[in-house]
RNA sequence: GGCCGGUUCGUCUAUCGGUUAGGACAGCCCCCUUUCACGGGGCAAAGACGGGUUCGAUUCCCGUACCGGCUACCA
């Protein structure tokens, strides 16, 4: 995709300030990124909070973290500034209108002054009603009103919406960087509405305006637009010419894990995985969705897991960092068809990237869950020297937490029940005597040493090691888990090793 | 209903007319491991259907079926 000096590509992401952002739109925001940066170019990211009434604040806010989370920053928008400002809908309210105006003259659109119950009337009176040229004249718009009943209305003050006029029968075509070429026939195509009667456009005609405007040379969007695209190409047809327009690009919709259709917030509460990419607290409800961050997710490997849903580089390679995915992407390698979620699939690009990060990186991101548990790390290099240990076990980050609790702690519930059944007084006078040495600090703080130690112990008291071991083990760490009993040991040092055996002794002779 | 899009193992996918249709996740089995994992090996598993085009179709074309998206003064 060579591009002359004056054309640098520009992309943008523009959602609007609803709620969460969920994996569709990451993914979004992942190909636009991906394409921005593998062409030198920018990436642009715009509010498009034209609907006043499904505003919900902070949602700006959290759209901007997940952003940074992902390492996918914008080059403009709201808070980055940029030459084509201002970044947020509302605030080019103006610009809009002028547009609308442009098209009225040029009899491109008309002035519709149905209220909201005239609408609700006709679509009850005729089944799958549609503002279209078959029912345009018998509506009460500047077209089949008297020109001076328009001004009237108009001077009025007459609430009004602005509607496209869409021609009779006009073949629409337009290349999809993604699908190739999509024909539509514009009678099948309803009169949108472009501006509301608050003086805020619709998406049809903000797109349209601020594409041009912020010189946006390729946009990508969801596949559920492509219906709407009718009417994007034939405002950009009236306002600007088809040769200023950007080059399309729909991509395929992230389906439901069981079933069929569109992935949502409620399917990820219903299987019991996060669908958003943060933590969303709604303000409203003051209710909490989980996020992929929160639930233990590196961004690395989400932005990974996203990138592979719907685009592979063509080889058997699917562990990619964001730098070689910039290298390797390319939009002619993205499916046309939608993909299903796969939580657990998901989980396995987090425990590849756990295994392969560095052990401090780790012990950074892990740190606040330990927090949270209520675990205090007294030497940050010891956590660092844990993490190692058990890392390998982990899918998730919060999986560090159990697995390596025990490392700082003693384990307040211990597995006994599966001691028991082949526990022995010989096995008691075993495990006292190793107690014995560890407070007598008879062996050192060194895996292999105590390791050897042990056996020559279990030899001597005629005891074969292999019965020890489990024993052993679920007295240090509580249960059947873990790394090495010895590396455990060297680890939490004899002596407080020996307090653990004290106490499940303790236990096991209450039995 | 109409318009638009899509269709390879259960899932994500490779294949750009000729392959024993490959890989990964999940599943099952074995090895390694005196735990749990990691790792290694193996098994099982797919071209929606019907027509063409072609010496030859998963691949190109048409139709059917199925799935999805859209059909708001929401994006």
């Amino acid at each position: 995709m060579e591009n002359s000096a004056d054309q640098k590509v520009r992309v943008r992401f523009a959602p609007s300030p609803t709620g969460g952002l969920h994996l569709g739109g990451v993914r979004t925001v992942l190909f636009n990124y991906l394409f921005a940066k593998k062409y030198n170019g920018q990436f642009i990211l715009r509010i498009e909070d034209t609907d006043q009434s499904r505003f919900v604040p902070g949602a700006e806010q959290y759209i901007l973290d997940t952003l940074a989370w992902c390492g996918l920053t914008p080059d403009e928008s709201p808070i980055h500034g940029g030459a084509y400002g201002p970044y947020r809908q509302s605030e080019r309210k103006p610009m809009y209108k002028q547009y609308a105006s442009q098209l009225i003259e040029q009899g491109n659109a008309y002035y519709a002054f149905d209220t909201s119950e005239d609408l609700d009337a006709k679509r009850k009176e005729i089944p799958n009603f549609q503002y279209n040229r078959a029912t345009r004249m018998s509506m009460k718009n500047s077209l089949s009103l008297p020109a001076s009943e328009v001004t009237r209305l108009l001077n009025e003050n007459t609430p009004y919406v602005v509607r496209i006029n869409m021609p009779d029968s006009e073949e629409l075509v337009f290349e999809d960087l993604i699908r190739g070429e999509v024909k539509f026939d514009t009678s099948m195509v309803d009169d949108k509405v472009l501006l509301k009667a608050d003086g805020m456009p619709t998406y049809h005609l903000a797109v349209v305006v601020d594409d041009f405007l912020m010189k946006i040379t390729h946009a990508f969007r969801g596949e559920e637009w492509l219906p709407s695209a009718p009417v994007h190409i034939l405002v950009w047809k009236n306002l600007f010419g088809l040769d200023q327009m950007p080059k399309w690009a729909h991509l395929p919709l992230i389906l439901k894990p069981d079933g069929n259709g569109k992935l949502s917030k409620r399917d990820g509460d219903r299987l019991g995985f996060p669908v958003f990419a943060m933590d969303w607290t709604d303000p409203n409800t003051n209710e909490t969705t989980i996020g992929f961050k929160e639930r233990g997710f590196l961004p690395e490997a989400f932005v990974n897991l996203l990138a592979m849903l719907g685009w592979n580089d063509g080889t058997d390679q699917e562990i990619f960092s964001l730098p070689t995915l910039i290298e390797k992407f390319t939009l002619d390698r993205v499916h046309k068809g939608g993909a299903k979620f796969d939580y657990e699939k998901a989980k396995w690009f987090n425990q590849e990237w756990i295994k392969q990060s560095d052990n401090a990186y780790l012990a950074n991101l892990v740190a606040p869950y330990f927090e949270t548990a209520k675990i205090e790390i007294h030497e940050p290099s010891y956590l660092v020297k844990v993490i190692g240990l058990v890392k390998e076990r982990c899918q998730l980050l919060t999986d560090f937490i159990p697995q390596s609790a025990f490392f700082f702690t003693a384990p307040t519930e211990v597995d006994t029940a599966s001691i028991l059944p082949k526990w022995d007084p010989a096995k008691a006078a075993f495990f006292t005597s190793i107690m014995d040495a560890y407070v007598n600090e008879a062996v050192t703080n060194d895996a292999t040493e105590l390791e050897t130690h042990f056996k020559a112990l279990a030899a001597e008291q005629g005891l074969k090691p292999g019965d020890l071991m489990l024993p052993f083990r679920i007295m240090l760490v509580g249960g059947k888990f873990g790394p090495g009993v010895f590396d455990i040991v060297a680890n939490i040092e004899t002596k407080d090793a020996a307090k653990r055996i004290q106490y499940c002794l303790d236990l096991l002779s209450k039995n």
